[in-house]
DNA sequence: TTAAGTGTACTATGTTAAACAATACACTTA
DNA sequence: TAAGTGTATTGTTTAACATAGTACACTTAA
Protein backbone atom coordinates (compact mmCIF):
# COMPACT_ATOMS: atom_id res chain seq x y z
CA UNK A 1 0.00 0.00 0.00
CA UNK A 2 2.59 2.46 0.98
CA UNK A 3 6.03 2.48 0.56
CA UNK A 4 7.73 2.55 4.43
CA UNK A 5 11.61 2.86 5.03
CA UNK A 6 11.95 1.02 7.63
CA UNK A 7 15.88 2.66 7.86
CA UNK A 8 14.16 5.86 8.11
CA UNK A 9 14.60 8.00 11.41
CA UNK A 10 10.85 9.42 10.97
CA UNK A 11 8.95 6.71 12.84
CA UNK A 12 6.79 4.56 10.57
CA UNK A 13 3.58 5.62 11.41
CA UNK A 14 4.79 9.45 10.54
CA UNK A 15 5.56 8.25 7.38
CA UNK A 16 2.32 6.67 6.73
CA UNK A 17 0.88 9.98 7.77
CA UNK A 18 2.76 11.79 5.05
CA UNK A 19 2.34 8.91 2.27
CA UNK A 20 -1.46 9.16 2.74
CA UNK A 21 -1.60 12.85 2.11
CA UNK A 22 0.45 12.60 -0.69
CA UNK A 23 -1.96 10.35 -2.31
CA UNK A 24 -4.30 12.27 -1.76
CA UNK A 25 -3.25 14.72 -3.24
CA UNK A 26 -2.11 13.23 -6.09
CA UNK A 27 -5.66 11.90 -6.66
CA UNK A 28 -4.78 8.61 -6.02
CA UNK A 29 -6.88 8.38 -2.88
CA UNK A 30 -10.17 9.39 -3.91
CA UNK A 31 -12.30 12.06 -1.67
CA UNK A 32 -14.99 10.06 0.37
CA UNK A 33 -13.34 6.80 -0.28
CA UNK A 34 -12.91 4.19 1.75
CA UNK A 35 -9.62 3.64 3.59
CA UNK A 36 -8.36 -0.31 4.94
CA UNK A 37 -9.22 -1.03 8.05
CA UNK A 38 -6.52 -0.80 10.54
CA UNK A 39 -6.26 -4.42 10.92
CA UNK A 40 -6.87 -4.69 7.25
CA UNK A 41 -3.79 -2.37 6.42
CA UNK A 42 -1.60 -3.60 9.25
CA UNK A 43 -1.75 -6.99 7.71
CA UNK A 44 -1.15 -5.59 4.39
CA UNK A 45 2.02 -4.00 5.37
CA UNK A 46 2.62 -6.68 8.13
CA UNK A 47 3.35 -3.62 10.78
CA UNK A 48 1.13 -3.56 14.09
CA UNK A 49 -2.26 -2.68 14.19
CA UNK A 50 -1.21 0.06 16.98
CA UNK A 51 0.72 1.80 14.77
CA UNK A 52 -1.29 2.19 12.11
CA UNK A 53 -4.21 3.15 14.48
CA UNK A 54 -1.83 5.71 15.84
CA UNK A 55 -1.41 7.01 12.28
CA UNK A 56 -4.69 7.42 11.75
CA UNK A 57 -5.31 9.40 14.83
CA UNK A 58 -2.79 11.76 13.76
CA UNK A 59 -4.31 11.68 10.31
CA UNK A 60 -7.92 12.75 11.88
CA UNK A 61 -6.65 14.85 14.38
CA UNK A 62 -5.14 17.28 10.76
CA UNK A 63 -8.64 16.26 9.50
CA UNK A 64 -7.47 14.42 6.95
CA UNK A 65 -9.86 11.81 7.43
CA UNK A 66 -12.69 10.76 9.29
CA UNK A 67 -13.32 8.03 11.13
CA UNK A 68 -16.64 6.47 11.70
CA UNK A 69 -16.53 3.63 14.39
CA UNK A 70 -18.29 0.30 13.20
CA UNK A 71 -18.30 1.50 9.64
CA UNK A 72 -14.55 2.45 8.73
CA UNK A 73 -12.36 5.49 7.61
CA UNK A 74 -12.68 7.70 5.24
CA UNK A 75 -10.72 10.60 3.38
CA UNK A 76 -11.80 13.88 4.60
CA UNK A 77 -14.72 15.48 1.63
CA UNK A 78 -13.03 18.74 2.63
CA UNK A 79 -9.56 19.81 3.47
CA UNK A 80 -9.72 22.83 5.45
CA UNK A 81 -7.80 25.73 4.11
CA UNK A 82 -7.06 27.35 7.42
CA UNK A 83 -3.99 29.06 7.66
CA UNK A 84 -3.02 28.32 10.59
CA UNK A 85 -0.06 30.05 12.30
CA UNK A 86 1.70 27.60 14.20
CA UNK A 87 1.89 25.00 11.06
CA UNK A 88 2.73 28.32 8.87
CA UNK A 89 5.86 28.81 10.88
CA UNK A 90 6.95 25.19 10.23
CA UNK A 91 6.40 24.99 7.39
CA UNK A 92 8.50 27.91 6.62
CA UNK A 93 11.26 25.91 9.11
CA UNK A 94 10.81 23.01 6.70
CA UNK A 95 11.34 24.97 4.30
CA UNK A 96 14.61 27.02 5.24
CA UNK A 97 16.49 23.78 6.53
CA UNK A 98 15.84 22.08 2.60
CA UNK A 99 17.30 25.38 1.08
CA UNK A 100 20.31 25.53 4.03
CA UNK A 101 20.88 21.62 2.79
CA UNK A 102 20.32 22.78 -1.11
CA UNK A 103 22.79 25.46 -0.68
CA UNK A 104 25.63 23.03 0.80
CA UNK A 105 24.70 20.82 -2.24
CA UNK A 106 26.11 23.38 -4.93
CA UNK A 107 22.08 23.97 -6.21
CA UNK A 108 21.40 27.24 -7.58
CA UNK A 109 18.44 29.48 -7.26
CA UNK A 110 17.11 28.64 -10.59
CA UNK A 111 17.62 25.00 -9.44
CA UNK A 112 16.19 24.80 -6.31
CA UNK A 113 12.93 26.96 -7.82
CA UNK A 114 12.90 24.02 -10.81
CA UNK A 115 12.82 21.30 -7.74
CA UNK A 116 9.59 22.47 -6.43
CA UNK A 117 7.89 23.17 -9.64
CA UNK A 118 8.96 19.78 -10.59
CA UNK A 119 7.38 18.34 -7.12
CA UNK A 120 4.09 20.76 -7.66
CA UNK A 121 3.78 19.45 -10.90
CA UNK A 122 3.88 15.84 -9.98
CA UNK A 123 1.18 16.45 -7.11
CA UNK A 124 -1.38 17.60 -9.99
CA UNK A 125 -2.42 14.83 -11.98
CA UNK A 126 -1.22 11.12 -11.49
CA UNK A 127 -4.85 10.20 -11.26
CA UNK B 1 24.43 31.75 20.81
CA UNK B 2 22.04 29.59 18.47
CA UNK B 3 18.31 29.74 19.68
CA UNK B 4 16.92 26.27 20.40
CA UNK B 5 13.58 24.74 21.02
CA UNK B 6 13.55 22.52 23.79
CA UNK B 7 10.38 20.97 22.56
CA UNK B 8 10.89 20.27 19.18
CA UNK B 9 11.00 16.24 18.34
CA UNK B 10 14.45 17.37 16.36
CA UNK B 11 17.21 16.44 18.76
CA UNK B 12 19.36 19.53 20.24
CA UNK B 13 22.31 18.28 18.62
CA UNK B 14 20.52 18.47 14.70
CA UNK B 15 19.05 22.13 15.59
CA UNK B 16 22.55 23.35 16.52
CA UNK B 17 23.70 21.67 13.05
CA UNK B 18 20.82 23.50 10.91
CA UNK B 19 21.56 26.45 12.94
CA UNK B 20 25.28 26.59 12.61
CA UNK B 21 24.87 25.90 8.43
CA UNK B 22 22.29 28.67 8.15
CA UNK B 23 24.38 31.28 9.48
CA UNK B 24 27.30 30.43 7.64
CA UNK B 25 25.39 31.21 4.44
CA UNK B 26 23.83 34.11 6.41
CA UNK B 27 27.47 35.05 6.62
CA UNK B 28 26.83 35.27 10.35
CA UNK B 29 29.61 32.81 10.65
CA UNK B 30 32.60 34.07 8.39
CA UNK B 31 34.79 30.87 6.62
CA UNK B 32 37.42 30.29 8.35
CA UNK B 33 36.48 31.74 11.54
CA UNK B 34 37.06 29.94 15.01
CA UNK B 35 33.87 28.43 16.36
CA UNK B 36 33.33 28.74 20.54
CA UNK B 37 35.05 25.29 21.89
CA UNK B 38 32.67 22.62 23.20
CA UNK B 39 33.15 23.26 26.51
CA UNK B 40 32.55 27.23 25.86
CA UNK B 41 29.21 26.99 23.48
CA UNK B 42 28.30 24.11 26.37
CA UNK B 43 28.24 26.41 29.01
CA UNK B 44 27.01 29.76 27.10
CA UNK B 45 23.64 27.25 25.67
CA UNK B 46 23.75 25.37 29.08
CA UNK B 47 24.03 22.41 26.95
CA UNK B 48 25.64 18.92 27.94
CA UNK B 49 29.16 19.27 26.02
CA UNK B 50 28.53 15.95 24.62
CA UNK B 51 25.71 17.62 22.68
CA UNK B 52 28.08 19.82 21.50
CA UNK B 53 30.47 17.50 20.17
CA UNK B 54 28.04 15.68 18.92
CA UNK B 55 26.88 18.65 16.50
CA UNK B 56 30.10 19.28 15.83
CA UNK B 57 30.88 15.44 14.65
CA UNK B 58 28.01 16.33 12.14
CA UNK B 59 28.95 19.26 11.07
CA UNK B 60 32.62 17.73 10.26
CA UNK B 61 30.97 14.71 8.66
CA UNK B 62 29.12 17.27 6.27
CA UNK B 63 32.83 18.78 5.96
CA UNK B 64 30.75 22.44 7.28
CA UNK B 65 33.45 23.09 9.81
CA UNK B 66 36.97 21.24 10.61
CA UNK B 67 38.51 20.73 13.53
CA UNK B 68 41.97 20.66 14.78
CA UNK B 69 42.86 19.11 18.05
CA UNK B 70 44.44 21.81 20.72
CA UNK B 71 43.92 24.09 18.29
CA UNK B 72 40.35 24.79 17.93
CA UNK B 73 37.41 24.20 15.27
CA UNK B 74 36.85 26.24 12.40
CA UNK B 75 34.17 26.57 9.49
CA UNK B 76 35.83 25.39 6.80
CA UNK B 77 37.01 27.35 4.11
CA UNK B 78 34.98 25.66 0.91
CA UNK B 79 31.58 24.14 1.17
CA UNK B 80 32.14 21.18 -1.68
CA UNK B 81 29.37 21.67 -4.68
CA UNK B 82 29.14 17.97 -4.84
CA UNK B 83 25.79 16.73 -6.27
CA UNK B 84 25.70 13.64 -4.16
CA UNK B 85 22.86 11.13 -5.02
CA UNK B 86 21.26 10.59 -1.66
CA UNK B 87 21.47 13.78 -0.04
CA UNK B 88 19.46 14.97 -3.43
CA UNK B 89 17.11 12.46 -3.21
CA UNK B 90 16.10 12.97 0.66
CA UNK B 91 16.26 16.78 -0.05
CA UNK B 92 13.47 16.52 -2.71
CA UNK B 93 11.80 14.20 -0.25
CA UNK B 94 12.28 17.10 2.47
CA UNK B 95 10.75 19.31 0.10
CA UNK B 96 7.68 17.38 -0.68
CA UNK B 97 6.86 16.61 2.41
CA UNK B 98 6.97 20.82 2.84
CA UNK B 99 4.71 21.19 -0.37
CA UNK B 100 2.29 18.44 0.47
CA UNK B 101 1.67 20.47 3.57
CA UNK B 102 1.21 23.59 2.13
CA UNK B 103 -1.30 22.50 -0.33
CA UNK B 104 -3.24 21.25 3.01
CA UNK B 105 -2.48 24.36 4.05
CA UNK B 106 -4.28 25.55 0.94
CA UNK B 107 -1.65 27.73 -0.61
CA UNK B 108 -1.28 28.35 -4.03
CA UNK B 109 1.81 27.23 -5.92
CA UNK B 110 2.58 31.31 -6.18
CA UNK B 111 2.34 31.36 -2.66
CA UNK B 112 4.79 28.68 -2.12
CA UNK B 113 6.81 30.37 -4.81
CA UNK B 114 7.00 33.29 -3.19
CA UNK B 115 7.68 31.71 0.34
CA UNK B 116 10.43 29.68 -0.99
CA UNK B 117 11.93 33.03 -3.01
CA UNK B 118 11.79 35.01 0.83
CA UNK B 119 13.84 32.29 2.49
CA UNK B 120 16.35 32.64 -0.64
CA UNK B 121 16.59 36.55 -0.03
CA UNK B 122 17.16 35.85 3.72
CA UNK B 123 20.34 34.02 3.50
CA UNK B 124 21.72 36.03 0.93
CA UNK B 125 22.97 39.11 2.71
CA UNK B 126 22.29 39.88 6.30
CA UNK B 127 26.05 39.80 6.99
C1' DT C 1 -30.50 -12.66 16.35
C1' DT C 2 -25.93 -13.71 15.24
C1' DA C 3 -21.36 -13.34 13.31
C1' DA C 4 -17.98 -10.65 11.28
C1' DG C 5 -15.88 -6.47 10.71
C1' DT C 6 -15.33 -1.74 12.30
C1' DG C 7 -12.80 1.75 15.63
C1' DT C 8 -11.23 2.12 20.43
C1' DA C 9 -8.88 1.34 24.80
C1' DC C 10 -5.75 -0.68 27.85
C1' DT C 11 -1.59 -2.97 29.82
C1' DA C 12 2.85 -4.74 29.13
C1' DT C 13 7.48 -5.41 26.97
C1' DG C 14 11.73 -4.57 24.39
C1' DT C 15 14.51 -1.46 21.65
C1' DT C 16 16.58 2.65 20.51
C1' DA C 17 18.11 7.43 20.45
C1' DA C 18 18.91 11.33 22.99
C1' DA C 19 20.72 13.87 26.72
C1' DC C 20 23.16 14.13 30.69
C1' DA C 21 27.12 13.12 34.03
C1' DA C 22 31.76 12.22 35.15
C1' DT C 23 36.31 11.17 34.09
C1' DA C 24 40.60 10.68 31.63
C1' DC C 25 43.91 11.35 27.81
C1' DA C 26 46.75 13.64 24.00
C1' DC C 27 47.72 17.73 21.94
C1' DT C 28 48.78 22.96 21.46
C1' DT C 29 49.90 27.30 23.12
C1' DA C 30 51.20 30.95 26.18
C1' DT D 1 54.10 23.99 33.42
C1' DA D 2 49.29 25.26 33.28
C1' DA D 3 45.31 26.16 30.77
C1' DG D 4 42.61 25.31 26.95
C1' DT D 5 41.74 22.46 22.94
C1' DG D 6 39.38 18.02 20.88
C1' DT D 7 38.65 13.08 21.94
C1' DA D 8 37.18 8.88 24.15
C1' DT D 9 34.85 6.05 27.42
C1' DT D 10 31.43 4.34 30.66
C1' DG D 11 27.23 4.72 32.82
C1' DT D 12 22.41 6.44 33.81
C1' DT D 13 17.96 8.33 32.81
C1' DT D 14 14.21 9.43 29.98
C1' DA D 15 11.02 9.28 26.25
C1' DA D 16 9.40 7.71 21.86
C1' DC D 17 8.53 3.94 19.05
C1' DA D 18 6.94 -0.48 17.86
C1' DT D 19 5.28 -4.68 19.10
C1' DA D 20 1.98 -8.04 21.47
C1' DG D 21 -2.22 -9.43 23.37
C1' DT D 22 -6.75 -8.70 25.03
C1' DA D 23 -11.25 -6.70 25.50
C1' DC D 24 -15.26 -3.68 24.45
C1' DA D 25 -18.94 -0.98 21.80
C1' DC D 26 -20.72 -0.23 17.54
C1' DT D 27 -22.45 -1.29 12.61
C1' DT D 28 -23.64 -4.16 9.02
C1' DA D 29 -24.94 -8.15 6.56
C1' DA D 30 -26.24 -12.94 6.69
Amino acid sequence: MFKIDPRSSTPIYLQIVEKVKENILKGILELEEKMPSVRELAKMMTINPNTIQKAYAELERQKVIVKIRGKGTFVSADYNGKKDEERMKALKDLFKKGIVEARYLGLKKEEVINMIENILEELKGDK
